[in-house]
DNA sequence: ATAGATGCAAAGGGTTTGCACTTGA
DNA sequence: TCAAGTGCAAACCCTTTGCATCTAT
């Protein structure tokens, strides 16, 4: 059997995830997570992020331009809005496209990933 | 003034991008460019992509999970799609998709990336 | 007891930078 | 001529891996 233990760390970054309102980087998670636990190495972040990945318990959120973000698994199909100003990811509720127009000749499609760019609440008071 | 050269390299590397049918990666560009100059340094094409994109010669299509791709600037509003077979990416013509819907209190938007996902023409073949 | 998990440090892969040399204008 | 551009190698940054140690079970 895989037996996945419950270690104090990976429980720590379980819940550095819940927590957050929003997908998080691996540094995010690394820095939140060794206010918990001072002695935290980064490798076993990423190792951990791995495993929670493959047991469906973390979703890897791919937004253009940067490395993945993580965020709670088994959420309905939505998007995210990223702000240009502090670059946080946020997500959006629901599918808020909607995909039209053809393909070129034989392409096929099977999925799409929509990103929206703008000022986040805080930020767009900011510059108002 | 800033006197920008016409070196060969930068020659060569606007030649592989105008050729190519599709957005490429730097490796795509610096492969393809070391076929007309051996002696080519991966420096070199960084450092004339970027100065490419200062000029405003030539554009980065970000797609979600993975570096930047490069296309010639200065083409109307258009998305792309990603084979996730042989990881191509293709543009598409106008932009295919209508963001309906409401963004949380106090979040500006400013523009949007869609990026669909399926099999391309060569791949969907192969698979049928 | 023992296999999975951890922390550290070294190794990787992609991109950038420092520097002496080359070359286009 | 002579600064922009080039090639090389070293530096960087982020992520992964090897390994001895630690710890849930």
């Amino acid at each position: 059997m895989s037996a996945e233990r419950n270690t104090r760390q990976r429980r720590t970054i379980r819940d550095v995830v819940e927590r957050a309102g929003r997908p998080l980087t691996t540094d995010e998670i690394f820095v939140s997570a060794q206010t918990s636990i001072p002695s935290l190495g980064k490798a076993t972040v990423y190792r951990s992020i791995r495993a929670l990945l493959d047991e469906g318990w973390l979703a890897a959120v791919d937004v253009p331009g940067r490395s993945a973000l993580y965020e709670r698994a088994g959420k309905e199909h939505h998007h995210h809005f990223q702000c240009s100003h502090c670059k946080r990811v946020y997500e959006l509720d629901g599918c808020a496209s909607e995909i039209r127009g053809e393909l070129p000749a034989g392409f096929v499609s099977t999925g799409h990933d929509v990103t929206i760019y703008g000022a986040c609440a805080g930020c767009s008071r900011l510059t108002r």
